[in-house]
DNA sequence: CTGTTAGCGCCTTCAG
DNA sequence: CTGAAGGCGCTAACAG
C-alpha cells in the first residue's frame, strides 16, 4: 500500500530507448514527423513499462493549464436529496444513471444534499474538476443546491443538470408529464368514465398532467370545466394523509357523481384506494383509480400490481443524463421522454360493477 | 461556463502586498517566521481575493510528490453489486455510508462492478487517487475485484474494505452472525421449541448463524444433532424457488416434528410462508418462522411487517465503514457490530395452536 | 525528423 | 525574518 512506489515516467521510456522525452511523448501521441522505426520501438517500450500519461495527472493538468486547453476529467458530480433509499423513484433513476456512466468509464461521485456547506471542503466539485453536476434533488432543495453552486468562485462554474425538474439556464432530462395526462383521461374516457376528480396543486409535474387531461377532455369536444374537479388539498391539514382524505371527501361532497380519480402518484393512489373502500366505493367497482408515475406497486391478493399507472421512464431518464452529462453542448437544453400508461386492475369500463 | 477563467494565485497575493510569494505561503501556513505585522496583511489579502491552495490541486500533488508527501485525496471508491437498487440490504449500507462521508466532506466516488475492464478508463481509482477502495459487492465478486484492483500498477494499490464478507489482508466491517444464530434460538427454546429445522450451505453468513445456533443449545445441554436439523439444498435444482421447496420437503421428511424454522434470509422465510401454508402446517400455529437480515418484510393482514428476524445494522455497518475508510491504520482490521433478534408475528409458544 | 527550452503553481531548501 | 531558485512530469513552441 505504499504510495511513493514509482510511477513510470516519459523520462524513463526515453532513457531505456536512448532517445528524449519529448520524442517517446510525440511518438506516444502518433505524430507523423517521428521516424516510424523509433515510433513503434518507442511504443513497445511504453508498453513494456507500462507507461501512462493519464496516470500523473496532476502534472498533465498543470501542463495543460498553461496553454488553455482543459481536457474532461471524466467524473461527474451526482447529488442525492436525503431519504433517497426509501424510494424508487429515486433509486431507478440513479441506476439508469450509474449504468451508463459505468460502462463509459466516467467516474461519479455522490453526494447527499443537505445542509453543509459543502464547497468549504476540499471536494473535487469545489475544485471544478467535474465534467458537470447533476441533481436528483427534490424540487424544493434544488434552487439552494444552485445558488452554493453559483456561490462557488467564479472558474469553476460547472454545467448544471436536474432530473424531472427543469430549471431556468440549465439542462435537464424530463418526462412528457402532460401527455401522461392526456393517456390517463383518455383511458378514462374510453372506459365510459365522463367525471373525473384529481388532487391538484400537489407538484408541477402533476400541474402538467392537469393540461394535458384537459386537451384530451377538449380534444373529444368535451368542456373541462363540466367533465374534470381539481381539488385543491388544503395545506394547513397535517399528516399527509389526512390532507388526502380531506381533499377526497371535499371531491365527493362537491361532485358526487364522480367514476375515476387521477391520483398525483402512487401513494396517494394507495391510500385513496382504502379510504375510498371505507366510504363504500370500492376500487375498481364503483371508482376506477389512476396512479401516477409507477414507483408503488398496490399489491393485489395474488401480491402482483394491480395499480393502473401513468408509467415514467425512470431508468431512461438516468441513462438519458448520464449521455447529456458527457456530451454537453455549449447552451442548456432540455430533453423530454415519451411516458406511457400501465393498464392493471384498478380501472375498469364504468358501471360495470363487480368483476 | 468558462473553464478558463483565472483561479487566484500565490502570486496575485504576493502582488498585491508587495512580498515575495514564498512569504505569502509561509504566512499561510502559520509559519512563525514571517514577522506577525505582515502575516495578519498577507491573510486579510488572501481571503479578500478569495485563495486558496486547494484549488490547484494539480499543483500541489506535482510540487509534493517530489518531497513525498501525500497528502489524503479525501476520496473513496465505493463499488456496487450491479442490481443493487432491488435490495434494501445493499441500500441501507450504501444510505449509512453516504450519511458519514457526506458530512465530513470525503467525495464518494461509485460505481458498478461489472465485466467491465475498469482499469483501462481515466478513473481515479486506477490514479490511485483515493484513500480507499470499498466494495458492496456480492460475495462471489469480490475476489475478482480484488484481482482486478491488485493487477493494477503497484504505486496504486489501495486499502481495500469490504461489508459483511471479510477478506484475508484486507479491512471489513461485518456483523455478529454467530450471535444471531444464537438470539434466535434462543428465542424458539424459550417458547419452547425443541426441534428446529434450517436451511445450510447458502452463505457464510448463514454458516455462522449455525454455529451459534449449536452453541446456544449446548449451553442449555441439549445435543444439536438431535436438536437441529440443518438441510444443505440441492444446488441442481433451479429456480431458486424450487430448490427452497425441496428442502422444505426434506427436512419435514427427515423431521416431522419439527415445530421452529430458521431460514437464511427473509426472502426464504417469505417463501416458507407461503409453501408451509400449503402444506397444513401454518405459521405461526402450526410452524414457529425466523427469518434474518431484517430486510424484506412480510406483510400481514393490516400491512405491517409480521416476520421475526434476526435483524442486521445495515446502516450502522455503512457508519462504521466510512469512518474505517476515513481512518485507515497501516494494517487490516476488522470490525464486528452486534446484532438484535425483532420479534414479531411469526413466533409463538409451542403448540399454542390458533392465536 | 529530433533535441532543447520554458513554464503550468506549488512547496521546500538555500542564501541572504 | 524574507527573497531566490529549483523542480515535481508533462506539453507545446522553437530550434536545429
Amino acid at each position: 500500500m505504499d504510495r511513493g512506489a514509482k510511477v513510470v515516467t516519459l523520462q524513463d521510456v526515453a532513457d531505456l530507448i536512448g532517445v528524449h522525452k519529448s520524442t517517446v511523448h510525440r511518438a506516444l501521441r502518433g505524430d507523423p514527423r517521428v521516424e516510424s522505426g523509433t515510433a513503434t520501438r518507442i511504443q513497445a517500450a511504453a508498453a513494456k513499462l507500462g507507461y501512462d500519461p493519464e496516470a500523473n495527472q496532476a502534472a498533465r493538468r498543470l501542463s495543460q493549464r498553461r496553454f488553455g486547453n482543459f481536457e474532461s476529467p471524466h467524473m461527474v458530480a451526482l447529488f442525492f436529496p436525503v431519504l433517497f433509499s426509501r424510494s424508487a423513484y429515486f433509486l431507478r433513476q440513479f441506476h439508469g444513471f450509474m449504468e451508463v456512466m459505468s460502462d463509459s468509464g466516467f467516474d461519479v461521485l455522490t453526494r447527499i444534499v443537505g445542509n453543509h456547506e459543502w464547497q468549504q471542503f476540499p471536494s473535487a466539485v469545489a475544485r471544478g474538476d467535474v465534467d458537470a453536476v447533476v441533481s436528483l434533488a427534490h424540487e424544493s432543495q434544488l434552487m439552494e443546491l444552485r445558488a452554493q453552486l453559483l456561490a462557488l468562485p467564479g472558474s469553476v462554474q460547472r454545467p448544471f443538470i436536474t432530473l424531472i425538474n427543469p430549471l431556468p439556464g440549465a439542462w435537464s432530462v424530463t418526462a412528457d408529464f402532460r401527455q401522461g395526462g392526456r393517456l390517463a383521461a383518455a383511458h378514462l374516457l374510453d372506459l365510459g368514465h365522463q367525471r373525473i376528480l384529481t388532487i391538484d396543486g400537489l407538484s408541477n409535474q402533476h400541474r402538467e398532467r392537469l393540461v394535458g387531461i384537459r386537451d384530451e377532455l377538449q380534444a373529444r369536444g368535451l368542456d373541462p370545466a363540466k367533465h374534470l374537479v381539481a381539488i385543491k388539498p388544503d395545506e394547513t391539514i397535517s399528516p399527509w394523509h389526512a390532507q388526502v382524505a380531506d381533499s377526497l371527501d371535499r371531491g365527493l361532497a362537491k361532485a358526487p357523481g364522480v367514476t375515476a380519480i387521477i391520483a398525483p402518484n402512487d401513494q396517494v393512489a394507495a391510500l385513496l384506494f382504502t379510504l375510498l373502500a371505507k366510504r363504500g366505493r370500492p376500487v375498481p367497482e364503483r371508482m376506477s383509480l389512476i396512479g401516477c408515475d409507477d414507483t408503488d406497486p398496490l399489491l393485489g391478493p395474488g401480491h402482483q400490481n394491480i395499480l393502473t399507472s401513468v408509467a415514467l421512464p425512470l431508468e431512461d431518464i438516468g441513462r438519458a443524463t448520464a449521455r447529456m452529462a458527457m456530451a454537453l453542448g455549449s447552451k442548456p437544453r432540455s430533453e423530454v421522454l415519451p411516458v406511457n400508461l400501465q393498464v392493471r386492475g384498478t380501472t375498469q369500463r364504468v358501471g360495470s360493477g363487480r368483476t
